[in-house]
DNA sequence: GCGAGTCTGTCATCGAGGTGACAATTGCCA
DNA sequence: TGGCAATTGTCACCTCGATGACAGACTCGC
């Protein structure tokens, strides 16, 4: 409970919700466990409820038909999504499903209608999360549109190893391959110029950030 | 002064805000008359106000040490934008500059933040403005790593006749490229192909949307 | 310790779209 | 009306990254 409770007005979101707060929000919010795969939500339904992560991963990824992914965001504890569709109605953008064994909490839409009626100031909370979420997303427009793939990874590195505040980066190439939307050799083909060059360490697996600052200067060259 | 009225509670942000409120956002608007070609702020700067179009137009775009251009919206009369860096405390992130004689509406930081403080409920009404945003670039993240350009075109265009509700678009096939982020060229030639189709008619600096549905199976097509 | 499944490195081939160049067209203004 | 700048259409050439194929490396469970 100590758990929830930290996930709520810890991490970036919610940050100084007054302790009152909290405990309607967490009053609210139903626990759940998802096994690896499972998915919380698909592209085009009718979004009845968001989500905030206490253990484990999600991923929020867009599919087109013939299959081809893209990897959105890698959402870990003590991130929420599923809000928009809250807000403003419209359907869920993305899929959302489990990457491996997940606990998740989860808040109704007529739950936080009722809350939000009582407690307007709740509002304020979700902007600085969503202005979060937009800056992120106009630097992914951005990048994909002005810079080269090599730029284009090492910011996503930097992104990644400031996110996670470690150095380690647990996943698959093709992982990041789908995030940056590129095929896996040419990522693979990036990572060993990289390594060459000393800014990253490569190995099964996962991938250690060693020098952020060549990466810092990678992410700028045109 | 009916005029900033409507802006402010018409047009997507704020609907629906009371009127008490409308008149004391309005009490710390400044009115700002601004050429063509003015910026309003810059990439990296410090932001310390927001702004609404009344009349006019707003480019808001990425550009590379290259030179090279990314015309990441067409800000129009009863939008607003700057908002993001007054909630963050982060920086610009994206050049803002009229578009022909345009008039603005500025909203400072420090009179914003003193309203969002004796009014807390203010708050709620930038939450769909947020929401708004959000899809939009996620929508493009998602269209730039997934789809080719013929799909990509026809969903702006959509976008674009959606937006202004209008089916003449008053800019030239340059400023269209640059909203993609692909060569002149390679748009003229997909301009050429839906015209032949008859989902477009394409003239000197405009061009007029004649078949939706012909663009909407377009956007799907893989 | 062995085999199956996963992950990574690398190659040849191909296509979408960038680049540079140039002609044709249109609008605007003197 | 004539000239100039902006816009558009089109072409040849090139580059980046996709694709498909395959071999080697690593893990994990039996």
């Amino acid at each position: 409970m100590t758990d929830k409770r930290d996930i709520l007005h810890g991490t970036p979101l919610m940050a100084g919700l007054a302790e009152p707060l909290v405990d309607e929000l967490l009053a609210i919010c139903q626990q759940r466990r998802l096994r690896d795969g499972e998915y919380i939500y698909r592209q085009g339904e009718e979004g009845d409820a968001m989500y905030g992560v206490l253990e484990g991963k999600i991923r929020l990824s867009n599919t087109t038909r013939e299959g081809r992914e893209l990897l959105v965001m890698l959402v870990e504890r003590g991130d929420w999504i599923g809000e928009v569709s809250l807000f403003d109605g419209a359907a869920r953008s993305q899929d959302a499903y489990a990457l491996g064994d997940t606990e998740v909490l989860r808040i109704g839409k007529e739950q936080l209608d009722t809350l939000l009626e009582a407690r307007p100031e709740l509002y304020r909370y979700f902007v600085p999360m969503l202005c979060r979420k937009l800056r992120l997303a106009l630097s992914y427009v951005e990048a994909t549109a002005l810079y080269p793939l090599s730029a284009r990874l090492a910011r996503r590195l930097l992104d990644l190893h400031q996110q996670s505040a470690d150095s380690e980066l647990h996943f698959p190439q093709e992982d990041l391959a789908k995030m940056l939307a590129v095929s896996r050799q040419a990522l693979s083909r990036e990572l060993k110029r990289l390594e060459a060059a000393g800014a990253v360490a490569v190995s099964y697996g996962k991938l250690r950030i060693l020098n952020v600052d060549l990466l810092c200067s990678e992410a700028v060259a045109g």
